[in-house]
DNA sequence: CTGAAAGCGCTTACAG
DNA sequence: CTGAAAGCGCTTACAG
């Protein structure tokens, strides 16, 4: 029995093309399932591929199609502090590559400093990336005028700017404000504070529209005083609840935009003596893995992330071969645990 | 004032040329720094691709050298249970990315099916990668050995399969099952449980052995009835807790080889009225974001993760360039918090 | 349905 | 130090 001897000469299309007694042309045809090619001769090459584990190379054929069938992925440096962001970015990295290997294409690594644009230029003028998928934490807007000027494709994690024709995937943010809202009054709270990311994202503008339209639905006041921002860091949570403590000794409940920040809530009530869920009950939003674990585990809003990153890397696919942009928003939903 | 045209002609090495009234080998060589220009030529030349923003073409330049200086970033699909594992991977992720880029390489995302093995050769022979580095939380042995029957560069994280020419960057596992222990001796514990990851893990072994080293030396008898295994998962973390309760009463101290099971171990203490780290301290490994964030924060081993990243960018890059194999590991740490 | 040939944009011996 | 030319391994009009 002759195994297939180490380093079998079958490294090309011509090598294959000997084996089956026909050109290249038909070979390279045969693989890329050209209907130019009869179901026999298509059958017996790829069968000789398969049987020497050939693959065609990937330098040869991008040179030729001009086309990388790659996709930058295209967010900040993994820092040493943690952050929620990174959490969420991995996970949409799950279902993002998930989504662009279904469709043929590779998912390059972009990591990039936050003030640098120089790699868009680079990464596309060396043909290493088709397209790009951005998920930064901050900058975003510097990113995506850049690519805009460079005509370069790309789809973005999150609400796009106005009247920009991009592609984009956000969450439905209004509806998770009403989410949360909806099941604290369902639960007979009354006195309902919302903490929220930086004011001057569009998502957390959402969910405070969202929250407010629930409330003045169920006509409760809209009170400033049980309105606060954080930065999404944990010590920025703890620092609003002591606001909002103070402002609104009264509160029976707190929506909070971002897991981390909601987790640290949790503490800086219960260390202002106040039980969750039975004084004040508590909502966070994208059930991060730190949402189960918290103490206790936290209801939240989440946003079906890997489906999320499925949809971004599908419709930057779509658009590549279309060039019509899609703006799509991914449902949330509510996980109920025991901090409401 | 001539603005830089929109899609300016300058694409191609051919075009630099041109403008530089040279050849293109000229160019190309000047591009890549060879001797073989004068520095006069260079300048100009290199002036010329800085002010027209040109990138050599990664495609044509990859089929004329035969690398793609790419590295295959081989991991688990990122399932919808987040585990600590996927945290890791995570940060590992952004050291690994740092030194590959400065050493001028691409990352390339590889996400795999635990049980698939026909990734390899398809990145290899393709030319899509020029190496790998393998970071999966089970299965690992099985990938090594494709890629060494392979003949493929790689480097792994973990400790390398006995005999196996190898590249590999791990933990000092002895000692930071040393560290743990010693510092619950130093706090003046004397029964002190363990409970590991599954006991066929090397990793596991190693921890276990630092413990009991230390426990030897300071003449603390090697109880048996304070041994306990779990698979990392949360689950299986709160019921190693209760076995060893029910085994060991009088344990006053745990050490967790996994933050997530450590976290777990705290509230099944707590669940059964202990409190920590007045009646039991706790000790974990890894230092994850939710160390940080546990109830109370974890005293746990951390394994500087990002440096981590970097070394196995650093040898890789390395091996491919020298064929000799290294082997490190990366120094642990104790971060002192409130549970021991 | 198939093949011979040109071309994708680089690199690099080889000949000055 | 520089250039003309071959070659890397594919794809695809073009001609049967």
């Amino acid at each position: 029995m002759a195994r297939k001897a180490p380093g079998s000469q079958v490294k090309t299309i011509m090598d294959i093309a000997r084996l089956a007694g026909v050109s290249k042309s038909t070979v390279s045809r045969a693989l890329s399932d050209s209907p130019l090619v009869s179901r026999e001769t298509r059958r017996l090459i790829k069968g000789l591929a398969e049987k020497h584990q050939f693959s065609i190379d990937a330098a040869a054929r991008r040179l030729s199609l001009r086309r990388s069938r790659t996709i930058g992925f295209v967010t900040h440096g993994c820092h040493k502090e943690f952050s929620c962001t990174d959490l969420f970015t991995l996970e949409l990295m799950g279902g993002i590559s998930a989504g662009l290997h279904a469709g043929g294409y590779d998912l390059l690594l972009v990591n990039v400093d936050p003030r640098d644009t120089g790699w868009a230029p680079e990464y596309l003028n060396s043909g290493r990336a088709d397209g790009f998928i951005l998920v930064m934490p901050s900058r975003k807007q510097t990113h995506v005028r850049t690519l805009l000027e460079l005509e370069a494709p790309f789809i973005m994690w999150g609400v796009p700017p106005a009247r920009c024709k991009c592609c984009s995937v956000a969450g439905d943010n209004v509806r998770g404000g009403r989410l949360a809202a909806e099941h604290l009054i369902a639960i007979g709270r009354k006195r309902i504070a919302f903490v929220g990311g930086p004011p001057r994202e569009v998502e957390v503008r959402q969910r405070l529209e969202g929250y407010r339209q629930v409330l003045r639905e169920a006509s409760l006041p809209a009170d400033p005083a049980l309105v606060a921002y954080g930065d999404y860091s944990d010590r920025s949570g703890a620092e609003a609840t002591l606001r909002l403590l103070e402002q609104a000794p009264d509160l029976d409940a707190v929506f909070v935009t971002g897991d981390m920040m909601a987790v640290a809530v949790l503490r800086a009530l219960r260390a202002r003596g106040r039980r969750v869920p039975e004084d004040v009950a508590v909502v966070g939003y994208d059930d991060l893995s730190i949402a189960q674990l918290s103490v206790p585990p936290l209801t939240t809003v989440s946003q079906t992330v890997p489906l999320a990153g499925r949809i971004l890397a599908e419709n930057l696919l779509q658009y590549l071969e279309t060039g019509i942009p899609t703006n799509v928003r991914v449902p949330v939903h509510l996980v109920t645990r025991e901090s409401a």
